[in-house]
DNA sequence: ATCGATACTTAGCATTGGGGTT
DNA sequence: AACCCCAATGCTAAGTATCGAT
């Protein structure tokens, strides 16, 4: 973890009391009543809950955390299956992209558009002005350029650099497409996050469409005609057949409920045992469906992927202040059966088909609005700039909104993302100060502050996330630090030669278990006791504190400071920390970049960011030694060679054979690195087993440090950061020369 | 203080795509 | 050309945080 920790750890407290706990015990029992029905309720989910899954292997960490095993089996697939079939459809008129009249011009000063480039040689940007200064509709022109707009994007992402190159030449058009370099250019400070938001609205999921005739469905051992309605319930089902969570009961007996209200009621009097249908040939349909789709021609494919595309140029962008921005989900989800991560209440139920009806449009009063489909209406349009969202809806299972917004790489995803960062370097300037202040609160007189004192350490030592109250029944029962109950941790005075242990044992966001053992200062020790007293396992441990409270106390040490922002500082500290550590200068490339994946690998691990090993690990592991092997043979041959050639240029000392020893050296050379490479391949995979470092890579680690670590060792950015990976951080890579600091 | 609504970030798994191999 | 493999992408659930009403 990050070394600033360390620090404190050693000034291991001056004379903590044990104590001063005394005194404030009484105060903490009322407030938990609050929660006591609750608990009762929770006893029962929980129990099933928690017998862990046993992960025996974890190599280089003692923190071991697997999904909590009624989860594990069955959480992965399940939904999403549906949509293979979609596709097709959801065709409407071709005119692509914006015909319509763009941009309202009100604006006028608008820090945003102020060009304060002079080096604004590209297009957009000349675009934007000619738009901006002629306030009206799109002239033949502006379409021009629009459409060239659109080429440009489409090539760029696909088109391999050479071709870029060679198009870039036969047009001038290829240019001004560089890139907008939106972090060069002022923020609103209005609170608005757009002036002009124009897009095409979502695309719908395709329509169901019927099996065919001789698909059957079997209830109690009888063929049966099922109303479209009651059989698109149950196609969801079927294909979900051969998971494991079709077998349990809270699924069974969710899917079943949610089915029986699409039964007409014929269907609904004679199905009443979900045991006793079958869904085989469905099943056994949509099997042979995917396996055809699969052995579809090139060209089919091919056309599949144009439609795609095409879909993608229409509905895949909006106009957002003068540029064309891409949109992250512009398709709707597709009904299906709900099903949750770990031991979801609600897994099963039915996920409602989205209507147009069901649909928020949010766009610029002047731009051109989205048509719904023919013979529909949508819910609302409305003109909201303090969002940034272009379309909601509100999802049927947990009654939770749901939103299309724009791409990571999108000016107004990335502004956000550069700030965090940025809040982030401020608490570095203060942490010292708020550990300070905290561990001093440890001897505070006031249980809240108290608790509150301890909980924020544990996410500051442990990059803990915050813990925000659930409501019980609706989730899959997981917890952060205000959350934890006396249940998730066990202290012990001494534990394998350490004071002061703190064993942690909980699942947290997605079911993931978090354990841990940490040795913790006496007086943080004394404390947690005191907060455990005459508690149950089921009451919260932090009683008197949770995210609000905390939050606002941490808003008043710095502003925009929440407890995300410890997660966010630590992760970036820890990456800068360990590549300084990791890093050998003299190491090649593909040394460097294992270096990286460690120091990456350490945040992951600090953050607790889990994968399940893929289910080919093993093989392609054994894949990979096959490979060291073959190339280990390769290089032993290579250096007999060597040593012959060797010899005989002893005895002949030609020119020849000399050319002849230089060559060969050279080749053992080049096998020593391919071997190398290929070792340094297997030991990253075996360490990455069970840890994922995207979800690092793309929340929590500052770019910029990444960046600055390429430019000083002299490794490309590509070998870091993937294509999209690229773009979302495109800021950072512009940005960050070799000696920045976070 | 608590609740419910809202908006936005973070998360892991499933599927896909496209390059490499046979 | 079929197949294989893994990185990239897609998907959407599950968090955090804040606000305004009660």
């Amino acid at each position: 973890m990050s070394g600033d920790h360390f620090q404190n750890e050693n000034q291991v407290d001056c004379g903590s009391r044990v104590n001063d706990s005394h005194k404030h015990r009484d105060k903490h029992k009322e407030h938990k009543l609050k929660d006591h029905k609750k608990d009762k309720e929770r006893d029962k989910s929980k129990h099933s809950n928690n017998d862990y899954k046993d992960s025996s292997d974890k190599k280089h960490r003692e923190k071991e955390k697997i999904r909590h095993k009624d989860g594990s089996a069955d959480k992965h697939k399940e939904k999403r299956k549906e949509e293979k079939i979609k596709d097709g459809k959801i065709k409407k008129e071709k005119e692509n992209g914006f015909g319509s009249s763009m941009h309202v011009k009100s604006e006028p000063e608008d820090l945003y558009h102020a060009p304060k480039h002079e080096k604004s040689l590209k297009r957009e940007r000349d675009d934007d002005d000619v738009e901006f200064k002629s306030k009206k509709i799109k002239t033949e022109d502006d379409k021009k350029a629009k459409k060239r707009k659109h080429e440009d994007v489409k090539v760029k992402p696909k088109g391999k650099v050479k071709k870029e190159v060679a198009d870039g030449k036969k047009k001038a058009k290829k240019e001004p497409e560089e890139k907008w370099k939106w972090w060069e250019e002022e923020r609103a400070t209005d609170g608005s996050k757009w002036k002009f938001l124009e897009h095409k609205g979502p695309v719908f999921a395709p329509p169901y469409e019927p099996l065919p005739s001789r698909v059957k469905f079997y209830y109690d051992g009888k063929q049966m005609k099922l109303s479209p309605e009651a059989e698109e319930v149950a196609t969801f089902f079927a294909k979900m057949l051969d998971h494991e969570y079709t077998t349990k009961d809270i699924f069974r007996k969710n899917f079943f409920k949610d089915w029986r209200k699409e039964m007409n009621s014929e269907e609904k009097s004679k199905i009443t045992d979900l045991n006793k249908c079958d869904f085989n040939e469905m099943a056994e349909f949509f099997k042979a469906q995917s396996e055809a789709r699969k052995s579809k021609t090139k060209e089919e494919k091919l056309k599949l992927k144009e439609e795609n595309e095409r879909l993608l140029q229409e509905y895949g962008f909006c106009i957002m202040d003068n540029h064309r921005e891409r949109i992250a989900n512009f398709r709707i989800e597709p009904p299906g059966l709900f099903r949750g991560r770990g031991d979801h209440p609600k897994m099963g139920m039915l996920k409602r088909r989205i209507r147009p009806k069901d649909i928020i449009i949010n766009c610029s009063k002047d731009s051109k609005h989205p048509e719904p489909p023919p013979g529909t209406k949508w819910k609302e349009v409305r003109h909201d700039n303090k969002v940034t969202w272009l379309v909601s809806w509100t999802e049927n299972i947990q009654g939770s909104i749901k939103y299309i917004m724009l791409n990571p790489s999108s000016r107004i995803k990335g502004e956000k993302d550069w700030q965090k960062y940025e809040t982030a370097r401020r608490l570095k300037k203060c942490v010292d100060r708020i550990r300070n202040q905290y561990r001093d609160d440890w001897k505070s007189k006031e249980m809240r502050i108290r608790q509150r004192a301890v909980a924020l350490y544990f996410i500051d030592k442990l990059a803990l996330r915050a813990g925000n109250e659930k409501e019980e029944g609706e989730t899959a029962d997981t917890v952060g630090c205000c959350s934890l109950r006396v249940e998730h941790i066990k202290l012990s005075p001494e534990k394998d030669g350490q004071e002061f242990v703190v064993e942690f044992d909980f699942l947290g966001k997605d079911s993931i278990r978090y354990y841990n053992q940490v040795p913790v200062e006496k007086r943080v020790f004394k404390n947690l006791q005191l907060f455990m007293e005459n508690k149950e396992p089921d009451d919260d441990l932090f009683d008197r504190l949770n995210t609000t409270v905390l939050n606002k106390h941490l808003q008043e040490l710095m502003e925009g400071l929440t407890a995300k922002v410890f997660r966010t500082y630590n992760a970036s500290i820890t990456l800068q920390q360990q590549l300084k550590q990791l890093t050998n200068s003299e190491d090649n490339i593909p040394a460097k970049i294992l270096s990286y994946n460690r120091a990456n690998r350490a945040v992951a691990i600090l953050c607790n960011h889990q994968r399940a090993a893929p289910k080919t690990f093993e093989k392609s592991m054994q894949n990979l030694q096959t490979k060291i092997d073959a190339k280990k043979d390769q290089l032993s041959d290579a250096k007999r060679e060597l040593k012959s050639a060797k010899a005989d240029a002893k005895v002949r000392r030609d020119e020849k054979t000399k050319k002849s020893v230089e060559t060969k050296k050279k080749a053992v050379e080049r096998i020593e690195e391919q071997l190398m490479k290929l070792e340094v391949q297997a030991t990253d995979r075996e360490e990455n087993k069970q840890i994922a470092l995207g979800t690092s890579k793309l929340n929590y680690l500052d770019p910029r440090i990444s960046v600055a670590w390429c430019k000083k060792w002299g490794v490309p950015v590509e070998k870091i950061y993937n294509k999209t990976q690229r773009e979302k951080f495109a800021w950072a890579l512009d940005m960050a020369e070799e000696d920045y600091e976070f």
